[in-house]
DNA sequence: TTTATTTGGTTTATTTAATAAACTAGTTTA
DNA sequence: TAAACTAGTTTATTAAATAAACCAAATAAA
């Protein structure tokens, strides 16, 4: 059995990745809403995914409000692309 | 975002019923050498599925020792049916 | 203008789950 | 009859997910 990247067999991690692999750069709040987190899981999850290089942050500023903008990482890509192979692998699909 | 089957968003159980859902009955044995698990954890893995009702476990004995075979449910396949469903859904496959 | 509310987060604490390790009960082999 | 093996289960530990609480700054309301 291939074992499946822990760090994106997480339902909110992936969901993320999976989004991020599709647009440029995506901020807090858009993420926000396309996963429907909470706000303290998704900046958890953020975390580990920049502390793995899965993806950049970026941090700043608009009107005046800090803005915090994530955008997957090659090395990223490469991890879920190799999670949704393995994944099709174990599912037989 | 549709929300995964936490009961089957997990490495070893997903492994279970993939196996499961190719195949008629499956010893413990067979499930211990196709997932490469430990024994503890295909045991508490195989009861929260039994639990769930997405396997029937059979016990019996053969040649003299216990014999725990699984196969999996209506419901079961049902559940990993819409779990995969649900799964190409978030990552576009 | 100072109090309340909202924004955009982070940190901490709690709950839950995964896993390994230890154990059980019996069987076979030497 | 002791040692080793089979086929598991149970318990204890570790790790992870998540919610709740918090924070700093900005804006709105009284």
């Amino acid at each position: 059995m291939n074992q499946l990247n822990k760090l994106l067999h997480q339902e909110l991690r992936l969901a993320i990745m999976s989004y991020l692999s599709a647009v440029d750069w995506a901020d807090f709040n858009k993420l926000l809403e396309i996963t429907q987190a909470t706000k303290g899981n998704l900046s958890v999850q953020i975390k580990k995914l920049q502390e793995a290089n899965y993806i950049d942050v970026k941090k700043s500023f608009k009107n005046n409000y800090p803005l915090t903008q994530c955008k997957i990482t090659k090395k990223g890509q490469e991890a879920l692309d190799q999670y949704v192979k393995d994944l099709k692998e174990l599912l037989n699909i």
